[in-house]
DNA sequence: CCATCTGATACCTTCAGAGTATTGGTTAAG
DNA sequence: CTTAACCAATACTCTGAAGGTATCAGATGG
């Protein structure tokens, strides 16, 4: 049995005309009856009855007949459906992202590309630029929003926006009042920053920004998140330089400030350029239009 | 495309090596690629990353395993159930009944038959014997419980019970002490019965009771409901001959009284002899050894 | 550089399935 | 009752889709 089977059964059984329904299929009759009469033999039931004057349907042949439109309504879905997981129009995407971009780029660009992309199911993953690298790397995502890495050939990068570092700490801190922070305020400070092995680009930056004002930093703590930071800051052990898209959602125990000639971050989305997932690349296509 | 190209497809997504899935398929490694190779042509989708020594599944590849797997499983359903509604083992009954065996025979029967035929949709009826014996004969029904038809050679019955007639009063009337209830008694009364039309055995039995004891009865009215009928005994409206099986659910202001040498109705499953309803049959099986 | 593994290609072969011609049974009109 | 028309089944032929064999070509590891 074979869908081309259930095709000259169906042909049949909604004609019930062995000459009309040959002729639907464009075929003749005598091969179409002979077709009919293996479809029977194969099943082992017999799906019509027929004399040289009529043609009905058995029960079974009834039957038969509901579930073969099923069968072969979900068969042509199969075959619609893999054209367009191939065109990207339908599919899954796997989409990595780190906590610092999930309130200002992440939301805008997932909205505008499941609007035009509704079919494809996105599966969205918080998770450290660290992690992000290697998942990239080893295909458990297919595209992230993350700080630009270094030299990474194996990835294609949009930039999508600049983060400027500020400085954050308790309002009661001797420098609430400074209008702006230099690295010189805070060669004596306790400060918190997430590891290398984190986020290595915001350390690294980080790192820079004291290097170049001669500064050797102090740092106290070393959270995986930026959550935690804040929550550190906030109970006065020690003051952050965060991205400024974060500092919106402090609360009245805390005020940030801008630094002098700011530390600056690029945020990006990355895919590999090699990526298989088709539907990747109206994701670039987007942030390629929003970044212009 | 075709289910056998699917088989062929999952073979290889499953295997990831062309010659192993050619094995599986019981043939040899260069028309297995021949015909990998068409699909893919056939649908315009790549649907594997190969070289010479790996096979991988592209996103496309992945989607339609799913899919494939689904419309197999349904293929293969369909081609299993068909022998199944063939064998009467599965699909729908409909099995007509009239209103006296509602509360005798016919919930013993759809008891029993769902059981032992637990896949068969009972599409249950209750109509008027007469509607059930057009029903069987325009293929409406499939089987039916009825009071034994007249001649009816299209029809093969299985006798499944008799039922006596009693005579039921209100608990005031004249005869509502009488130990038994001859024709005599029922020279003056005035009686309810159910017409000709609707229930053509049951009051030609009525009938002929009077006629064997030489009484021409007073029909005042033929509700076509037995319900309506002890209804209207209740209000005083007459006396009437029902089945005892009904008797059981007369409210206190009812009398039921035997009649002597009282009428004899025989209660019967009837089904089509021609019927091309294969769940059928397991029907009238019960019935014949529950009358045994 | 060679042995080995593996998928692709070339060419041959077979049988499933389509076509043509015809038969046989059923129905309705004359 | 006969006949014409209709329709499914059968007999036979033929084509091409799909499988087999032999071989090639690219990749991998020693």
């Amino acid at each position: 049995m074979d869908t081309r089977h259930m095709h000259y059964f169906m042909a049949l059984a909604e004609t019930l005309h062995f000459g009309r329904a040959a002729k639907l299929l464009h075929m003749t009759q005598p091969p179409f009856s002979r077709q009919i009469a293996l479809i029977e033999q194969k099943l082992g039931v017999k799906l019509f009855e027929r004399n040289s004057r009529h043609v009905t349907l058995t029960p079974a042949g009834k039957h038969f007949l509901d579930d073969c439109r099923t069968v072969i309504a979900q068969f042509d879905a199969a075959c619609r459906d893999v054209r367009l997981v191939a065109s990207g129009m339908k599919g899954e995407l796997r989409f990595g992202f780190m906590m610092h971009a999930a309130h200002s780029v992440v939301p805008r660009l997932v909205q505008r590309y499941s609007e035009i992309r509704p079919d494809v199911r996105l599966v969205l993953e918080e998770r450290t630029p660290t992690e992000i690298d290697d998942m990239l790397m080893v295909g458990k995502l297919d595209a992230a929003v993350t700080f630009a890495p270094g030299y990474s050939p194996h990835l294609r990068t949009i930039h999508l926006a600049k983060e400027k570092l500020r400085m954050i700490m308790r309002a009661d801190h001797a420098c609430a009042n400074k209008r702006m922070i230099g690295p010189d305020d805070l060669c004596h400070e306790r400060l918190i920053a997430t590891p290398t092995s984190v986020a290595p680009t915001l350390r690294s930056a980080i790192a820079s920004y004291f290097a170049a004002g001669g500064i050797s930093p102090n740092f106290v703590l070393e959270p995986r998140l930026q959550h935690t930071i804040i929550k550190l800051v906030a109970e006065g052990l020690g003051v952050a330089l965060i991205p400024e898209s974060l500092c919106s959602m402090l609360d009245e125990s805390l005020v940030s400030k801008p630094l002098r000639t700011a530390p600056t971050l690029d945020v990006v989305l990355c895919a590999p350029i090699t990526s298989a997932n088709p539907a990747v690349s109206a994701l670039m296509d987007i942030a390629a239009q929003s970044s212009c």
